[in-house]
DNA sequence: ATGATGAGTGTTATAATATAACACTCACTT
DNA sequence: AAGTGAGTGTTATATTATAACACTCATCAT
């Protein structure tokens, strides 16, 4: 039996980050086109923001990134635009951080792993289809019905771990 | 190849909850024990009443269900006896929904799937090997080193299933 | 054109969750 | 007797999130 491989969705240890934003926000605009819904100035501004960096970040630290190009907003300003991204696929809330971060398969199927580094604050988003159909099974042997799963891993990512190794 | 059969972890949809209770605080009075550490009366009655139900608990609910019977209790008396909890794995921390859950499987290894049900907020905590073998694998393909894990999800338990199912 | 509707936003207030900081007790050690 | 560390009491505050209501503006049916 053949699995389909997914297509790598890592990004490098060293990478183009204006391109991770660039597709993003690109993907983000064409979505929202063909599903018929706005994605207006704040929501396209709140989401170029997250995609700021790789790094989970707090509602309250985009209100203060928004403000000085958007002196009003007020938390229900960030919170109305996360609700919408958020509805979208077009960002992750990190649960075990009350956080958000960018997701890059906004396209595809949702729900994925996330690895959360404690030293540099990025996550990582992995399909991980074996994990996905194990627990696929082990949801269905509970006669459980999902509505939404969150997979998160803490810990330190592989940059971290051999940038801390080179400094010993 | 054979996979060691756990013992089941769910709780049986009708059950003596009696017993779950006493358990629970039997196990965790012999392990702090063991362990060399303190269930001190607070930390006993906030796990006692974590283990009122199989529910996720929040922690100002537990702070007023404590209070009849401890006036002087604040945020930090309820929060502190928490963090022993959970450093002790006697309480899982529910991070998609802010609340706290009795562990089952106290005196085993931890981190657990949680099914968490959105109906009757029962939280039900499976061992999971399988989902657990192939999340340790992608884990180890990513570099990654792991601190700690949340597999939560949210849904619809077999129980309100029927239940819901039998009244139309 | 008029009025109804709905999506998005502005604004104020407040709810809910969590931690910091410092003082005090008490058991145990030196 | 002084020193230490764990646990707790207490006050204050930080952080995260939502409620409620008013206003605008585009769309649509009458
Ligand atoms: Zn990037
Ligand atoms: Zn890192
Ligand atoms: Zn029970
Ligand atoms: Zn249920």
């Amino acid at each position: 039996m053949n699995i389909p491989v997914e297509p790598s969705q890592n990004p490098p240890l060293e990478h183009d980050h204006k391109k991770c934003v660039s597709e993003a926000l690109d993907t983000a605009e064409q979505l929202c086109v063909v599903r018929g819904v706005q994605l207006t100035p704040i929501r396209h501004q709140v989401l170029e923001l997250i995609w700021a960096s790789h790094k989970a970040v707090k509602a309250y630290e985009l209100l203060d990134r928004i403000k000085p190009q958007m002196d009003a907003a007020k938390p229900a300003t960030i919170y109305r635009a996360l609700d919408f991204l958020i509805e979208q696929g077009l960002i992750h809330r990190v649960e075990s951080l009350n956080a958000f971060v960018g997701c890059n398969c906004s396209a595809h199927q949702h729900e994925q792993l996330l690895l959360i580094c404690n030293n540099c604050q990025d996550v990582e988003e992995r399909s991980a289809p074996k994990v996905m159909q194990a627990l696929a099974l082990e949801i269905k042997q509970a006669d459980f019905i999902v509505h939404s799963k969150a997979i998160e891993i803490q810990g330190v990512c592989a940059k971290c771990t051999k940038t801390i190794s080179d400094q010993s």
